[in-house]
DNA sequence: TGTAATACATCATATCACGAAGTATAGGCG
DNA sequence: CGCCTATACTTCGTGATATGATGTATTACA
């Protein structure tokens, strides 16, 4: 998957990720992975920015005797998805608009 | 439409308002204002890396007694469009990823 | 002791969209 | 002529951000 396409893509895959259910650092990559890889480095950053946007909220809790961080969806998030939803009429618009033939015969 | 979310479209959505005929940086513009706006600034860049990446060629030609520079889409930039037509299946896949209700009863 | 997996964090770097500003021509209005 | 708008292309600085490299720390296994 190119980078640049990624870009918009992470914020909210983030998001649908810890939707249904409260999640963490590395099981958000794993379940993420099928869809689109990202580095540690970047989850991290996301979340902070995410966490800042108010569009999740952080709860520190033990597991196994390591602490985890565990990741919950706001309001905000949720709305953050929803408006995905709005702006996917945007792309699917770009998207015919790359992918129609205009020398063919059509 | 989110500025992240643009990124991965704007050179694509270049390519493809110089597909079926060569055009020129302003008519780039107005082509592309239905779908996606982008500025002068960020179409010469865009023009600029994709002439570099072998995507396009440039003719200088001259119009109504200015000068204007025609831009033409190479092999190489009709097989990113293909290439982009393959993404556009994991973006599918994404879409739904982040749609799926898992929360209600489906 | 060593290796791998889990789990989170910081830093430097490269890419890139964009506003601001600049250069230059053509045409309309008074 | 002076002024404005549209056309047409260019350069510069800035802010956002994905990522590799690197570091810290625990658990599990051999």
């Amino acid at each position: 998957m190119d980078i640049q396409l990624k870009r918009g893509l992470l914020d909210v895959c983030v998001l649908a990720a810890i939707k249904s259910e409260d999640s963490y650092g590395y099981k958000i990559i794993k379940d993420m992975k099928p869809y689109i890889e990202l580095s540690e480095s970047t989850l991290y950053t996301i979340l902070k920015r995410l966490e800042m946007a108010k569009m999740l909220t952080v709860r520190t809790a033990e597991h196994g005797g390591r602490l985890r961080k565990y990741y919950h969806i706001t309001e905000a998030g949720l709305q953050r998805i929803e408006e995905f939803k709005e702006e996917w009429k945007e792309i699917l618009a770009i998207y015919q608009f790359v992918t129609k033939e205009d020398g063919e015969h059509g």
